[in-house]
DNA sequence: ACTGGCACTCGGCGGGACGGAGTGCCAACC
DNA sequence: GGTTGGCACTCCGTCCCGCCGAGTGCCAGT
């Protein structure tokens, strides 16, 4: 194991190396911070730390840059989450409850996580699955053509248009919308197609396949939209650090672009566990030298989504981490008021 | 003025500099193309093209590169706009066909054409202001709380939620919506305040508040959206070309992350004029090196909304025109069928 | 009006020298 | 045994220089 020295060498490794965005050598290290001994002595547990995989050089006779294992100590033990300040709680705060509905508090919110931190921000529309049905609404358009609104308790809203076997008249349609409404308002998704399996039947033989495919529809939707929303902001960002550019940049913005790389990468993490994943980890090849932040968040004791943000291995962990996790915490706060 | 000749050389610099992205000298333009003169006569020529600012030397004795002048005659007068094969054209019907609501119509859009392009889509949702109100929806969440769901007629859903002084009951909401969908179902946005400034004075005293509330929230939720969205892709393609790194690419990822910089890039297209923006035609600082080429697309007669790519300056501009011209005229039929 | 020839200019590229930062090792010290 | 100062060594980044080639402008000749 490495001895409380050598762990404050490496922590003092990693934050210098953050900030200056340069391999970091013996000397530097004893200026900067009073460890109390020589840079001779430095050399040798940085010697250690290499043995041990922790740090490396680029090449002989250059200072040390921590690796994926390195990062990975230092986030699990060597430092906390940084909580942010009072007025940046108060201005995040402010800033979200300005919002006027769903799609306005997840665009504020990526922008605002972008900002904070400088970073790529990535924010998950809330689920669908976990959610509640608030309202099914049935209007039609033309003769034969009948349009589907579902309201969920999470103030999504979803559409579809269809078209029917015949002609559908107003009465038909309020009707099947009452039995709709009475039988699967307040369930979950999951819940639906067996409460509304039988639904067809007290129909004429006229009526059931109009009423049988608004149902498909219907369950069509539920199913569809399963595959969920993403949104992004700060890309910019991308160029803020020393990234050699062609070739880091290029495969991350293509990742950027794919929304199922985008939702593995929030990946598992949930409401209080928050996720990072650094460099390899992510398992994605283009994405070997940026690290993702990722924390669940929901209105109450359920996580209903994920966001989180993206940007080199070489970031500031502690304060990221504290910028998501009070980001997280307000849009949960502003989706339980809504 | 030009003369004949000297516009073939223009137009055959900018397809030169166009496929090699390096500057093109007077010997490898009398190889390339059969001018029928000698390299001699043809640097006659660039001198000129330079004299009146059409071309210019990166540095002395080097060869020639294009000016946004020089694109803007090409694109005006020296080409035209190059169709897509007819295997081109079924590919992006039956992409596009595969949708299944508005968001998903959209979304394919700016895939394809950035596909297609090889360079950043963007695409303006169809415009609220111009369409016309399907159906108006108005349901409880709470005793003292509605939501409002507006439907317009290009397939897009608005939502709002708003607390109410009082409590409401179904019966004066089925009331009110009623009369609201009698009222403004089929007209237009603009119409709409003036169609319901009276509607409120039926109803009781008690009521009244309520009604006027609701009321307020739809005028609102009018207004609100005429800032339009939008949505991006292909960022990726950024990378392609030899763009100078972090100082060209930079701030184009910020004019991008900016929807009233998109908004303004789209600009002036209509239905049938394709606009091509050029450098620094485009008025904007970072978008010194990039060229939009924007039109409007609608179901009919009348432009719903815009959609375009944007590229460095050095695009292939007939093939852009086509794609671009090409996507909009089927995304056009698309909306018009649903 | 066009062409061939020629001198000139300038950027890109490879090679070599130099300085500096940082290391590893070793002998000395506490 | 852990810590320290000293020292030789390594290697990168940079600067400088000279060369080469592409391309130009000009001029005299057709």
């Amino acid at each position: 194991m490495l001895d409380d020295r050598k762990q404050d060498v490496l922590r003092a490794i990693v934050q210098d190396y953050v900030a200056t965005q340069e391999p970091v050598g013996s000397k530097a290290l004893a200026d900067r911070h009073n460890l109390g001994v020589s840079p001779a002595t430095i050399r040798n547990d940085m010697a250690a730390l290499e043995e041990e995989g922790y740090i490396t050089q680029p090449h002989t006779s250059a200072g040390r840059v921590p690796t994926d294992k390195g990062y990975r100590l230092f986030v699990d033990r060597l430092a906390g989450v940084k909580p942010l300040s009072g007025a940046e709680r108060r201005a995040i705060q402010t800033f979200l409850a300005g919002a006027v509905d769903l799609d306005d508090v997840v665009g504020r919110t990526v922008r605002l996580l972008a900002q904070l931190t400088h970073q790529v921000a990535v924010v998950q529309y809330p689920s669908l699955t976990r959610s509640t049905i608030r309202h099914v609404e049935l209007l039609t358009l033309a003769p034969t053509r009948v349009m589907l609104v579902l309201i969920t308790s999470t103030g999504r809203v979803e559409q579809r248009v269809m078209d029917t076997p015949g002609p559908v008249g107003e009465n038909l349609l309020a009707d099947v919308r009452a039995r709709l409404n009475s039988r699967i308002t307040g369930k979950r998704f999951a819940d639906v197609p067996l409460l509304i399996q039988d639904l067809a039947e007290p129909f004429t033989a006229e009526e059931r396949p109009i009423v049988a495919g608004i149902l498909a529809t219907l369950l069509d939707t539920l199913v569809e939209h399963k595959e969920e929303k993403v949104v992004l902001a700060g890309t910019a960002n991308l160029t803020r650090f020393g990234m050699d550019f062609p070739n880091t940049i290029r495969p991350v913005l293509e990742a950027l672009e794919e929304h199922v790389v985008l939702l593995r990468l929030l990946g598992e993490a949930t409401d209080p566990g928050m996720v990072v994943r650094i460099g390899h980890e992510n398992m994605h090849e283009g994405l070997a030298a940026t690290s993702v932040v990722a924390v669940g968040y929901g209105s109450g004791q359920e996580t209903l989504a994920k966001l989180g943000v993206l940007g080199p291995t070489r970031m500031d962990y502690p304060g990221t981490m504290g910028a998501v996790r009070a980001v997280a915490r307000y849009v949960g706060q502003i989706l339980a008021e809504s």
